[in-house]
RNA sequence: GCGCCUGUAGCUCAACAGGAUAGAGCAACGGAUUUCUAAUCCGUAGGUUGGGGGUUCGAUUCCCUCCAGGCGCGCCA
């Protein structure tokens, strides 16, 4: 990584400094550029443009082919060439995680309807950033976690045998807290077919069923699970009576109306939290402390949560819970991603799981191809609430970014293609140095750019960056294609264009696959 | 009232850890192909970065405050 090259090349000079790398405006030479000069300057009380020039003479490596200095301190670094054409024969080994390994627990849906549109983001987000960290050197597992024991997916067998029971006739009577949605309806239906009608039978059946429907949805948008956890092993293994049991004999409990306490303020959160209720049954938060403490067992470095904007309030309370297990607060991070609003018509769709308004992934993949579905997720940060146009993205589907990436990759696949036609085949080592038109460096800068972006997102925990980068890495390709024939009279010249081009369309093959979007050979 | 997120071009968004003349796409207008895919490329136009203050050599970025919007604040998950 050329970044981190020159990051140590500078330390090894200024340890004491943080030195930092940025990338250099358009209109100014140079790639690479630092403000350790006015970081200095500001220290030492002299100009920066004075320090900057004794850096730079002090500074001698065969990485920097030119060093430009501007006002009023700016170091600018031109990378030499060779060091360039080197890593497209020798790509850096990306090594950032030196082999950790870290667990992130997404999408989680509970098993009493479909996966809402806000669950899809953050299950293109997850799968992204393990792809990333998996490509990265992390051992990266994905994690669902299923509450099939709760008040909730009792609700949902007394919804369902409503259900039933309006099959044959008799007016449903759905609890107001209960599940309204049309789509128990079916359920209902196949329930009756099988002749099921005890609750507990139906609260299994139902549960499996969603978790079955949850799989294949996933598996439609290319998101798989390394594990599946239940709430009812975590019981079975006696997790929940051991987390109460610690939190009890650590005096961390209290009753109060008849409620049993965690003293969560102890541990940072703003109020005590009630973990069993008057009535004796468990709130979620002692399940999920147990939970948490299962995977910290299991051997992590590292645990990531991804949830939703609405659970931002319980983080405080789950993190007070390790915690009070005597685990430190940096075990886990959790990520919010913030909220998904569906547009149509020219106004917002209502979302409400329990009353069936949600707008369910599995629908909205019939209406809207995987592949946008899943780089409109990711052209946002996970903090920035993201507005689905669904109108747009139909009618805009030939005018969108992914079909402007996929489009360079097929363009390259033809163009190589075209010259096995004509007899033309790249050697492993051709005569690179004939690269030399600005387009095409312009293309290989991007190509060497790729690490960088993926340091960025595993340092950042987000991906939204790779779609602005493949972005980028198409349009520098479709420039050089504008201006120069890749296949031409010069033998040697069209090799190293070759070599050029199908390098880029790795890259691009390599970003794509990341996040999951397909990467047709033509179009 | 408290907490989290957001406010940048007509619209949707960038700006990487505080850097340089704040950039793309869409929409509008004008152009480019007898040669490897025109789903491409070039050009024109578009801005008081919500307002105000502070820190800094330098603020869209950090801090304070105000305004506007979204979400959350249960002995539900």
């Amino acid at each position: 990584m050329i970044r981190n090259k020159l990051r140590e090349l500078l330390s090894k000079k200024f340890p004491e400094e943080k030195i930092i790398i940025d990338y250099v405006p358009k209109n100014k030479k140079g790639d690479y550029s630092t403000n350790l000069a006015f970081k200095i300057a500001s220290r030492t009380g002299k100009n920066p443009l004075d320090v900057a020039k004794n850096i730079v003479q002090s500074i001698n490596d065969p990485l920097i082919a030119d060093t430009i200095i501007y006002p009023p301190g700016f170091i600018n670094f031109i990378i030499s060439k060779e060091f360039l054409l080197n890593c497209l024969l020798e790509p850096p080994e990306i090594n950032l995680g030196t082999h950790k390994k870290i667990l992130i627990e997404f999408v989680s849906v509970n098993p009493t309807g479909p996966i809402n549109i806000v669950n899809a983001r953050a299950a293109a987000i997850g799968n992204s950033l393990i792809n990333v960290l998996k490509k990265t050197g992390f051992k990266a597992e994905a994690e669902y976690y299923i509450n099939d024991q709760g008040r909730q997916t009792k609700l949902l067998a007394v919804s369902i045998k409503e259900r039933i029971n309006e099959l044959t006739g008799i007016k449903p009577r759905i609890p107001e807290d209960g599940y309204h949605g049309e789509y128990l309806i079916e359920l209902a239906r196949e329930l009756k077919a099988l002749g099921i009608s005890d609750i507990e039978k139906i609260r299994e059946y139902a549960v499996n069923y969603f978790i079955n429907e949850h799989k294949n949805t996933l598996k439609d948008f290319g998101v798989e699970f390394d594990n599946w956890v239940r709430e009812s092993e975590i019981y079975q293994q006696g997790l929940v009576d051991k987390v109460l049991k610690i939190l009890n004999d650590k005096g961390l409990t209290y009753k109060k109306d008849n409620a049993l306490y965690f003293r969560a303020t102890e541990f940072g959160d703003t109020e005590d939290r009630v973990i069993i209720t008057s009535q004796g049954r468990h709130t979620y938060l002692l399940p999920d402390i147990a939970y948490h403490l299962d995977k910290l067992s299991r051997g992590y470095d590292r645990l990531i949560n991804i949830w939703g904007p609405d659970h931002h309030g319980y983080i405080k309370r789950l993190i007070g819970g390790i915690r009070a297990l005597g685990y430190p607060e940096e075990a886990i991070t959790v990520i919010i991603v913030q909220e998904v609003k569906l547009k149509k018509g020219g106004g917002y769709v209502k979302m409400s799981k329990r009353a069936g308004t949600s707008t369910a992934l599995d629908r909205l993949l019939k209406d809207i191809p995987k592949d946008v579905v899943r780089f409109f997720f990711l052209m946002r940060s996970c903090s920035q609430h993201l507005d689905f146009d669904l109108d747009l993205a139909r009618e805009e589907s030939e005018d969108n970014p992914v079909y402007y990436i996929q489009y360079a990759y097929a363009r390259i696949r033809s163009i190589i293609r075209f010259a096995e036609e004509k007899g033309l085949k790249c050697p492993p080592h051709p005569e690179l140095s004939l690269i030399n038109k600005e387009e095409e460096l312009n293309l290989l800068k991007s190509i060497v750019r790729f690490p960088e972006v993926l340091e960025d997102i595993v340092r950042n925990l987000d991906p939204y960056p790779i779609t602005y980068y493949l972005i980028d890495l198409a349009r520098n390709f479709h420039y050089f294609y504008q201006k120069h024939r890749v296949v031409g009279d010069d033998k040697e010249l069209s090799y190293a264009r070759l070599f050029l081009v199908n390098k880029a369309s790795r890259i691009i093959a390599d970003g794509l696959n990341l996040i999951g979007v397909s990467c047709p050979e033509r179009m």
